[in-house]
RNA sequence: CGCGGGGUGGAGCAGUCUGGAAGCUCGUCGGGCUCAUAACCCGAAGGUCGCAAGUUCAAAUCUUGCCCCCGCAA
């Protein structure tokens, strides 16, 4: 089929790369113009402009899709179907409309719950076992289309939001080809969301990463997961931030206050946190590369009853 | 030219300002002690101090250029 794809990072390129290995012909390539990112200010391609070229696709970056004239150039490719995955612009009802078989999303969660930006890691945040994916049609609202097809996967105990993001990503380039076949052959079953059970994922920001030992142990301990790779987890130290990459649930119970450094063992760094005692096992000072603990300590000798977060002096 | 931290035996750090014998906490190897041990004692190996050039009697340390890693911000 003739298709027009939508995406900008990682999550989409997966999705990309299956519609082209499916035999469709991927008529143009739409993705976020390049932005300033990164150390320096060096201007970047996003991860499916990359992809794009590297497939030889035409590759259209346009600062609004809504443009009329955009509009006219999107009529002019003559998409069968349009194919978006995670593009970061609201599609108009007059770009919806284009493509004969309408417009395709495919979503980082089970549908109608975590509608919205960040679905994969609320999912590993709010302690879910299971996610998955979801292929709709396209309407005016926020992921509130027809569900077409969904694929389930579990949680693992150990899992973050990047390996989560891997894991779905290719389910979603799994399904989408289902998906586009059967709306080919005129197979596909389009079933309303409804409105009860839904959620919406808020966009992650790096603020939220600043752990509040107030919270209870285990909760904290999903937040250091889902916000991992990214924004990531910190608390002050002192003058400094300190990032925690991993971490782990510990029954018993100490004294002292939510951040205290309750006591140090050769491999972890145990804190009193609202309820029950987080136990840190991989930390990474500013500056520096990530390290487990023992390596940490060496370095930095931390003593009992340390405080971590606002009240450290 | 966005702001900033850093590259020192296998790991994490100190030493750099105020040039002058390579240090600390571990790890590794050998030996000892012990019912035993991730504990303790004794001993050993292991480093072109990111790369290059310069200043100097002498550079990890000062100067210049380059490479790489990371935090913030986007």
């Amino acid at each position: 089929m003739r298709i027009v794809f939508m995406g900008t990072p990682d999550f989409a390129v997966p999705v990309l790369e299956a519609l082209v290995s499916a035999g469709h012909q991927v008529v143009g390539v739409v993705t976020q113009p390049d932005k300033p990112k990164g150390r320096g200010k060096a201007v970047l391609m996003t991860p499916v402009k990359e992809k794009a070229l590297e497939l030889g696709l035409d590759v259209y970056q346009p600062v609004r899709v809504r443009a009329p004239e955009f509009v006219e150039v999107l009529k002019d490719l003559a998409p069968k179907v349009m194919v978006v995955a995670a593009f970061g612009q609201i599609l108009p009802q007059t770009v919806l409309d284009i493509p004969p078989l309408g417009c395709v999303n495919v979503h980082s969660s089970l549908l109608p719950k975590y509608r919205g930006a960040a679905p994969i890691q609320w999912a590993v945040i709010d302690g879910e076992t299971v996610t998955g994916v979801t292929t709709m049609m396209m309407d005016a609202g926020l992921d509130t289309g027809d569900i077409l097809e969904q694929a389930e996967i579990p949680i693992a105990e150990d899992e973050t939001g990047g390996s989560l993001h891997d894991k779905l990503s290719r389910l979603g380039a799994e399904l989408i080809v289902s998906t586009l076949k059967k709306l080919e052959d005129g197979t596909a079953v389009r079933r309303p969301q409804g409105e009860t059970d839904t959620h919406y994922a808020k966009m992650l920001t790096k603020t939220m990463g600043e752990i509040d030992w107030t919270m209870e142990a285990a909760a904290i301990e999903r937040l250091i997961r889902g916000l991992d790779p990214w924004p990531g987890t910190y608390t002050r130290w002192g003058e400094k931030t300190l990032k925690i990459w991993k971490a782990r649930v510990v029954g018993e119970e100490y004294g002292g206050c939510c951040g205290e450094v309750v006591r140090v063992d050769k491999t972890s760094l145990y804190v009193k946190t609202g309820r029950g005692t987080l136990a840190l096992l991989s930390l990474q000072p500013e500056g520096k590369k990530q390290m487990d603990v023992d390596a940490f300590l060496r370095g930095y000798p931390v003593k009992e009853h340390t405080v971590f977060g606002k009240t450290a002096e």
